[in-house]
DNA sequence: GAGGAATTTGCACACGTGTGCAATTTGGTT
DNA sequence: AACCAAATTGCACACGTGTGCAAATTCCTC
C-alpha cells in the first residue's frame, strides 16, 4: 500500500496519459469553458484517479497570487489569543487563504527571521495579533507593501487599520454594575502602564466614576502589570489604605485571579466583604473560586472582523482604518452588594441615590 | 514614503543593473565559489540597495523543496497545545523551516480542506499535535506520502513515529507520591474512556497500588472525560462511598480543578480533609485554590523533540518510532498527609509501613 | 458538398530561480 | 609572446502551471 515517494504527478503526466496538451488538462481543471465538456469530464475522472495534488508554488508563480496571509503573534502561549487565532483562520478558510504562523517571542532577532520568511513566502497581507508589537517591528512588516491588520494594538497610530475591543466601553461597563450593585468606593489595579488598553481603561474607570458623581481618588488606583502577582501586591496595597475600598476593578483576568488569592489570604470573603471584577473572559475565568464576573472582550468576533477587514483591503475596497468592537459583561459570582457596614465615603451622593 | 506596490524586483532585474546574467546573480546571491568574489559582493550590495527578497515559490519549483511543515492540531485554545507548538517551532527554525498551520476543530469538511491545502503546499513532513485525531484524518495525512509525527497519539500504532509523553510512568509517580504521604484510600477520576492516554495512566494507577500490596478496588475508579465537570460529578459520586477516599488522582488537571470545586462545595478542605492531585501542569494550576500539586508533562520537550525526530526523518536517518519523555512532580499545595482519623482499609500494610 | 462560423486544441511563452556545460576570460609558466 | 590550466561567466534548459493566439477540428447552413 502507499504508492513510493517518487515525483508527483503533474499537468504533463496526465497530459500524456489522455493525449492531450497540458493547457488543455489546466484548463479542464480550472473549469474553462474553452474544453469540450466530455473530455474536461474524462481529464477530471483521470487526474483524482492518477493522484494529481496542483502545485501552489507553480501556480503562485504564474498567477503572481499565493494566497497566503501572514499571521505574526509573539506567543501562542497567550491564552487570550486562541479565540482570536481561530476567527481569522475561519474567514480565512472561507475565502480561500491559508494562514502562515510567524511568532516572534519577542526576541528582536526572530522577529527579523519572521518577517523575512513572510516576505520570502510573498504573503498577501498581514495580521499582526501579538499584544505587544515591538516599535522596531511594524516598520519592517509595513516594509512588505502588503495590507496589515492589527488587533488590539498597543500603539497609537491612527494611519494603520486595526481592530480592537473598546476598552473604554468596558470599562465603564464594569464600574456602572458595581455603582449598580450599591458600591461607591471601587479601586482600579492597573495594567502595564504604557499600554493603550490600560489608559482607556483607566480612563473609563474615571469617566464611570465621575459622571455618577463620585470624584476619582488617586490613591485607590494602584500600578500593575497584568501579572497575577500585580493583583496580589494591589490588594495587599489597597487593604493598608485608611478607608477600604468595597469593590475592585481589575485590568484583567490574572490581574484578578491575584486579587482573589491575596483577598482569600486576607480573610477576607468574595463577594461578601469585597467584590472583584476582571477583564478578558479567559478560559479559566469560570472555573476560580468564585468564579470571575468579567468583562468579555468579543475575541472570536475580533479575529472574525480583522481578517474580513484585510479581504476587503485586498480586494481594493476602502475601509475605515479603526474599528472597535463593544465588550460585554459576564456575570459570575465575585461581584455582590457591599458590606453592610461599609461607611459611604460620600454621603450626600448615597442621600441622593436613596431619595427615589 | 515606501515604494509602490510595483513588481517586486528579481533577479533578472539585478542582473540587468550590474551587466551580468542572471545565473551569475543567484551563485553570488547563493554564496556559490564560482563566482568572482568581487563581483558577487558588489552584487549582494547592489541587491540588498535594490530590496531584493528571494521567491520562494520560484525556488521551491527548481529546487523541489518548500521547507515548509505542516502544523496540525484540533484546536489553539486548547491550552495545553500552546507549549507543544513553541517547542516544533523553535526547532523548526532553527532548521530553517517554517510552519503551515491547520487547524481542524474536528470539523471533518474542515479536517479534508485543511489536509489539501497541506498537500497543495507541498508541505515536507507533517506533526499532528491534536489530542485526538479522528480516526479517518490520519489515513489522508498518510497519502500525503511525508513524514508525520504524532505528539501524544491516542491511538495505538506501533508503525507510525510518535513522541508521548509517558503517561503510565506519571501516573505511577502521582500515586506513589501520594502513599509516601501516608494515603492509602486513593481514588482516579478518569479521563475519556477511549483515550490511550487514559489507559495508561489507568494501568499506572493500578499497578502502583498493587506494587505496594494495596489491591485496587473498582469503586474507586469513576468514569470521567477531561473535563471539569467530570471532576465535579467524580467527587459526588466517591463522597457517597461507603468509605471515602483520602486521595484523588485525577486524569488531568481540568478534572482536578472540577474535583477542587465539589470538594469545597462539600465543605471539604483541601488539603487537609482531601489530597487532589492532577496531570499536565497547564498554566492556571498555579493559581487554584490551593495551587495545585500535579504531574507535569514535558511539553515544550515534546515539541523539540517531535521537530528533531521529524528532522532526522526528513534527512533519511533511522529512527526509533516512538519515543516517550518522562513526566515530574510539581508539589503545590493540594496535596498532604491524610487525616488523623482516617481508618486504614488495609491494616496490614500499614502495620508493615509502622515497624522501621 | 462547399463554405463559413463556432468550437476545441496545441504551440509557445511567461513566471523566478537553480545548474550542467560550453564559452570566455584571467593568470601563470616557459 | 605563446601556450595551457584555472577561474569566471553566460547560454540554455528545467521546475509546474496559466494563457494569448494561431491552428485544427467540428458543426451548421445554403
Amino acid at each position: 500500500m502507499g504508492r513510493r515517494a517518487s515525483r508527483r504527478v503533474s499537468i504533463k503526466d496526465i497530459a500524456r496519459r489522455a493525449g492531450v496538451s497540458h493547457s488543455t488538462v489546466s484548463r479542464a481543471l480550472r473549469g474553462s469553458p474553452l474544453v469540450n465538456p466530455r473530455t474536461a469530464e474524462r481529464i477530471r475522472r483521470l487526474a483524482a484517479r492518477m493522484g494529481y495534488v496542483p502545485n501552489a508554488a507553480a501556480r503562485s508563480l504564474v498567477t503572481t497570487r499565493t494566497s497566503i496571509i501572514g499571521l505574526v503573534i509573539t506567543t501562542l502561549a497567550d491564552p487570550f489569543l486562541a479565540e482570536i487565532v481561530r476567527g481569522v483562520e475561519e474567514v480565512a478558510l472561507e475565502a480561500g487563504y491559508r494562514l502562515f504562523l510567524a511568532t516572534s517571542n519577542a526576541d528582536p532577532e526572530r522577529e527579523l527571521a519572521a518577517v523575512r520568511a513572510l516576505a520570502e513566502s510573498r504573503v498577501e497581507g498581514v495580521i499582526v495579533a501579538s499584544s505587544r508589537v515591538g516599535e522596531l517591528y511594524l516598520p519592517y512588516l509595513e516594509a512588505l507593501g502588503v495590507p496589515i491588520v492589527l488587533i488590539n494594538q498597543q500603539r497609537e497610530a491612527p494611519l494603520i487599520y486595526s481592530v480592537a475591543s473598546d476598552s473604554y466601553q468596558g470599562a465603564v461597563l464594569a464600574v456602572s454594575y458595581l455603582m449598580r450593585l450599591g458600591h461607591t468606593r471601587i479601586a482600579y489595579i492597573s495594567g502595564p502602564p504604557m499600554a493603550r488598553s490600560d489608559r482607556l481603561r483607566r480612563a473609563g474607570y474615571q469617566e464611570a466614576l465621575t459622571a455618577a458623581g463620585i470624584p476619582p481618588d488617586p490613591a485607590w488606583v494602584v500600578e500593575g502589570n497584568g501579572r497575577p502577582e500585580a493583583g496580589e501586591w494591589g490588594i495587599q496595597r489597597l487593604l493598608e489604605a485608611p478607608v477600604r475600598p468595597t469593590a475592585v476593578f481589575c485590568y484583567n483576568d490574572m490581574t484578578a485571579i491575584g486579587a482573589l488569592r491575596a483577598a482569600r489570604v486576607a480573610g477576607l470573603r468574595v463577594p461578601e466583604d469585597l467584590s472583584i471584577i476582571g477583564f478578558d473572559d479567559i478560559l479559566f475565568a469560570a472555573y476560580t473560586e468564585p468564579p470571575l464576573t468579567t468583562i468579555a472582550q468579543p475575541k472570536y468576533e475580533m479575529g472574525r472582523t480583522a481578517m474580513s477587514m484585510l479581504l476587503r483591503l485586498l480586494q481594493g475596497e476602502r475601509v475605515s482604518p479603526q474599528l472597535q468592537l463593544p465588550c460585554r459583561l459576564v456575570e459570575r459570582a465575585s461581584c455582590g452588594p457591599p458590606p453592610e457596614g461599609s461607611i459611604p465615603v460620600v454621603p450626600h451622593l448615597l442621600a441622593e441615590r436613596r431619595l427615589p
